[in-house]
DNA sequence: ACTATATAATTAGAAATCTAACTTTTAGAA
DNA sequence: TTCTAAAAGTTAGATTTCTAATTATATAGT
């Protein structure tokens, strides 16, 4: 319901998927406001959730920027005590990331607020639609990534 | 190594909606390239296309953005003669946007390379899935606006 | 081994974005 | 009308992000 014609619904699918990113994202930020992570933070900390020790390349490519803009954040991370970075094997070029203790409590408070949002978000749908939905955005997800490979 | 949906599929919805987002914007940019249009100005350009002469407020909302992030991005539209900034029925307060010629030009061509990369990722859907694909996302964002208001 | 190439990370500079504070202008109230 | 509050836009400073260039390290070829 509540679907109010305001001017002329622009309900384009780039539109779409451009203005829900970002009101995600921002419904995420504004309930993480308090642990005092930054915007760039809580993708690179959830990563590390699951690859704790990665790659700063592995962690880029899995948060979908550039390792030159992972460079930055994780030095705000680091500085606030939330990662550590470590050679391995004798190998100086490659540095591993890791979770300090205070970066698990965060990564933890900050995977409740990713699925307290995608709750909220996802309750309103029938069990269906949301598998359906899921399914097909994996496919777009897919396609897309296909396309940067080329 | 690791170009497939590697390791643990961590296909949980907000990491689809926010790499699909992020590369479907990789691809615009990509195609984008040679008009010489910033990371930022495509979407104004696309709201603009349907609300010429829209006050800078009601772009920003339109746009998802702060109306202070707007005004870096209007100024280089400005500089580079894709929009004037005019104002109307006497108020000093409110200023109306709207594009040149060459503003019109570019928003074409934006509007083009919108569409084509939508269809590049969505041609492969069944209509099914498709409409329920749109409807879904529809309801999405609806929810995600709402919360927004209260 | 020694040099040339490739790779991982960083730095530099630009653009986008946010929040908070500020300026100007409009609208409302006493 | 005059004073006060609200609104529209801008500015300032920070973070995120990009591309291009740089540094350091590792791998490969001769």
């Amino acid at each position: 319901m509540t679907q109010k014609p305001e001017g002329e619904m622009e309900a384009s699918f780039h539109y779409l998927l451009m203005a829900s990113q970002t009101l995600f994202q921002r419904e995420v930020f504004a309930r993480l406001k308090d642990t005092g992570l930054t915007s760039g933070q809580p993708k690179v900390l959830d990563y590390l959730g699951g690859h704790d020790g990665a790659s700063q390349k592995e962690i880029a490519a899995g948060c979908h920027i550039e390792p030159a803009s992972l460079t930055a954040v994780l030095n705000g991370m680091e500085a606030k005590g939330l990662i550590e970075r470590r050679s391995l094997n004798n190998n100086r070029r490659t540095s591993h990331v890791f979770l300090t203790q205070r970066g698990r409590q965060l990564q933890e408070e900050a995977a409740r607020v990713f699925a307290q949002v995608e709750q909220a978000v996802l309750s309103g749908l029938t069990q269906e639609d949301r598998q359906g939905f899921m399914r097909v955005l994996g496919e777009i997800y897919g396609r897309l990534s296909q396309h940067r490979e080329e």
